[in-house]
DNA sequence: TTGAAAGCGCTAACAG
DNA sequence: CTGTTAGCGCTTTCAA
């Protein structure tokens, strides 16, 4: 069934079924209820591919991942990101198009996106400190925004991030708060922007208690299992060990966690671990034997929606004057078992 | 840059320039050389909506994703999966979009889907032991391939699985041979199939040295850490407790952990976990005190490109024969820190 | 080996 | 308020 042969059944042209379908104000309300009525009982559905051919709108969002046979790229943390953006998507009527690309040919992939047509946007995941991704996407033309932001000029473009920096200080706060004096930061790789301003946030806390911060107990990695239970092993046996570990992931901390049981020293009582993720799963901290984090998956989900909602008022309005949304990392003290709450 | 203006440029019509590039053989190789050539210049690339039009094909495979608010939909293994099939589909110039719909109003989707003509074919996720899909898609006569499998009609459509009654099986001998006579079953939601076949793997290692299954060990459920540390909790102050666990993920293995920590016990000399996941993590088993798996991330990740291969080839092909790939997990024991190797 | 012309299914000026 | 016409950028007969 097409634009076509509804029309004709309906004894009109394919233009007023169209305008009737599209919602165009000239058309009569008694035509387009007739319409409207025919196109439902014939489960008539425009054809996508000659609507956009037609509109030059492609109705589609591209999510770009880059691929690395170094690292796990595609983390866990993405699958409800995209859940969050797709249901923007579907009420809004686009597709989403999520293109793997391995890390090196990045910026083919960006050019060819455009050329052939077939999004009208891009969302940018896990951005770099100096991310060479924008400018490619400002020399194109092609509306983005970010998940996430890099380095310096945090104005000139549209972003949706958490404040990671605060998330941090306040988990090295709330460890001082408990009288920890040595804590160990277990980080993502160094040139993420997200990990760069966690461990701004890690250093502004000691720094705004005058105390020094020890390099030695800062690590910088991918962040799995083995990143935690290796930091936590060596740490461990120095003269001065940490008490505390502040990580950035829980495969870290449960790594860590590993490493703290392998030394011989009990968990929430020898040593803490206050863990940031935003995957479901609990942790002590160092008094109240009570489970503790500092993001939930829903929070992830939402930043979704809000990057997914930006991006596509961005592009149907033609307004590229950046817009910028920080989200509060949530701090969850002393949950017990159960669901996590949703915010 | 489009054809016409390419052709334009060469001297040339447009049919000769479209049939240069498409590698029709009725075109002269120099002009052929010439045609490439210019293209590359240009760097033009085809239009994919007028492509798709021209065609009739969209270049496109869809993956729906359901959701619900009831459960944690879209979990981990999901991003490896896609970043597998995504691979595949790049190589074959293929757009891989994903549609997030609710729960209830999938077969709406799926009717769009189809009179849209946004996608060639649909991979269908996480199958229920009775999956209504399966009977959708027939009567859309679109091509599908199942990630799983379902109850009964194994050999009716095209599948890629894990073996996961194996799996289990094997995981529950492991621990049998271990010494273990009482083994809980952590497992996923009963009406998955997936957890179906799983439960059926543990069921069969028992019988087969004719051990009576005692339903008070086995949980079906969510597979979220509270699940593994509530059913630890309960289960450690029996008369008979369990002296090992038998988890389905990651999460539920570290709750149970947690739960057998709380309940004073020590960890791989009181009780043993064993769990089958496709996350990164480690956990020890009861004697060695090191960890065991029994899946990788990685293999999600292939299943993910067998998947996408098996469905490209049923799109472009045109046969519907049914074909199966049945991957068998991998155990891994005592293996230490450092990557989990690839397979 | 190349080109002209029609058409994929829709939208959007422009008339009426 | 409705219809006619042209065209989005490509592929594909058919003819040369």
């Amino acid at each position: 069934m097409n634009l076509k042969t509804l029309a004709l059944e309906l004894g009109l042209s394919p233009t007023t079924v169209s305008r009737a379908l599209n919602g165009y104000p000239e058309v009569s309300e008694a035509t387009r209820r007739r319409v409207r009525e025919a196109a439902e009982a014939a489960n008539y559905h425009p054809n996508t591919q000659a609507k956009r051919l037609a509109t030059g709108r492609a109705m589609a969002i591209g999510h770009i991942i880059p691929i690395s046979d170094r690292h796990e790229i595609v983390n866990p943390v993405f699958a409800d990101f995209i859940a969050g953006a797709g249901e923007v998507y579907a009420r809004a009527g686009y597709d989403m198009v999520m293109t793997i690309v391995p890390d090196d040919s990045e910026a083919r992939a960006y050019a060819e996106l455009r050329s052939k047509g077939n999004v009208d946007g891009v969302l940018i995941h896990a951005p770099k400190v100096e991310d060479h991704r924008i400018a490619m996407l400002d020399t194109l033309g092609m509306p983005y925004v970010l998940h996430g932001r890099v380095s310096g000029s945090d104005s000139a473009f549209s972003w949706v991030d958490v404040n990671n920096k605060r998330a941090f200080e306040r988990a090295t706060n709330f460890l001082l708060d408990l009288g920890h004096r040595r804590i160990a930061l277990i980080n993502g790789i160094g040139e993420m922007d997200f990990a760069r301003r966690r461990r701004r946030g890690y250093e502004a806390a000691l720094k705004a208690r005058d105390m020094a911060i020890d390099p030695a107990l800062i690590v910088e990695g991918e962040m799995t299992e083995a990143q935690g239970h290796d930091a936590a092993r060596e740490m461990l046996q120095w003269p001065n060990p940490p008490t505390a570990f502040l990580t950035a992931s829980l495969l870290s901390a449960m790594g860590a966690r590993r490493g703290i049981e392998e030394a011989g020293l009990v968990m929430g009582r020898d040593v803490s671990i206050v863990t940031h993720d935003d995957e479901l799963g609990y942790l002590r901290n160092g008094t109240a034997e009570e489970p503790i984090f500092t993001a939930t998956r829903s929070s992830v989900r939402e930043a979704g929606r809000r990057c997914a909602a930006l991006l596509i008022e961005q592009i149907e309005s033609g307004d590229r004057s950046p817009r910028h949304e920080l989200m509060e990392a949530v701090l969850v003290v002393g949950q017990s078992t159960g669901p996590v709450p949703t915010q």
